[in-house]
DNA sequence: CCAGACGTTGTT
DNA sequence: GTCTGG
DNA sequence: CCAGACGTTGTT
DNA sequence: GTCTGG
């Protein structure tokens, strides 16, 4: 699954490679992001627009509050079907900005996080939903979702689970909303190719939500690179 | 019809 | 909202 | 995802 | 164990 992500490069930088007006957009470094967080997410049309957002659907309930717990994925292999992701699948597309997670390797009673990113530390972009929730004051709340996938080669001696990220060249499509071909849209969500991705453990800082910063990156001592 | 859930993960 | 269960 | 709290009554 | 908060 997709639990906990960083975010590092300058706003600038996002903003070119994901092709968004940067303007009003602050974004320091994050090491730890995490479940209830904002995140940098990007929508489309004509231009994209770039946005913050709670991680963690909220499930519209009829007005009230929301019902249960946010939802901080979606499987890619029940996403078409599942009714609460229903309309956001077909209307509410979006990219949620990354350029590495976390996984949590289990072994016996340890526990050891490692940060996956690409090959090449580039960012990425996960696949995500989004969905706007209206408070009894009226106040909305933007809220959003990362769809999960089968775990790679890479990842699979980590977690069985993983974030969608999407191939730079499939971003378009996931944002364009005109698609609507559900065959179409579920085989964008793959698991992304082992050999453009690399896996290394870090320190135990980054269980914590509230530590954030750049020696939450840094490889653990004696640690495993994959 | 209304009421109540709606999701994932992991662990057992 | 939208779906399932009663 | 992990960390950390988790409860009431009455009395001070 | 289970729930909440980040």
């Amino acid at each position: 699954m997709c639990g906990r992500f960083s975010l590092i490069m300058e706003i600038e930088g996002l903003a070119l490679r994901f092709e968004f007006e940067p303007y009003g957009l602050a974004q320091p470094p994050r090491y730890n992001v995490a479940p209830t967080q904002p995140v940098l997410a990007v929508r489309g049309g004509e231009p994209r627009q770039a946005l913050y957002m709670r991680w963690g659907l909220l499930m519209s309930g009829a007005g009230q509050a929301p019902s249960g717990r946010p939802i901080i994925n979606a499987r890619a292999e029940t996403v078409v079907e599942r009714p609460g992701f229903r309309s956001a699948l077909a209307r509410r597309r979006c990219l949620v900005l990354a350029d590495g997670f976390y996984e949590w390797q289990h072994d016996g009673a340890g526990r050891r996080p490692m940060r996956i990113t690409l090959a090449s530390r580039a960012p990425f972009a996960f696949a995500g939903l989004w969905n706007a929730w209206r408070s009894p004051q009226g106040d909305v709340v933007e809220s959003c979702t990362i769809i999960t996938t089968e775990a790679n080669e890479l990842v699979r001696p980590i977690h069985d689970r993983m974030p969608v990220i999407l191939p730079e060249e499939l971003e378009t499509l996931w944002l364009d909303e005109e698609m609507q071909d559900a065959a179409a849209l579920a085989s964008v969500l793959a698991p992304y190719p082992s050999e453009r991705m690399a896996a290394y453990e870090v320190s135990t800082l980054v269980n914590s939500a509230f530590n954030d910063g750049p020696e939450l990156i840094a490889p653990a001592e004696q640690g495993r690179l994959l």
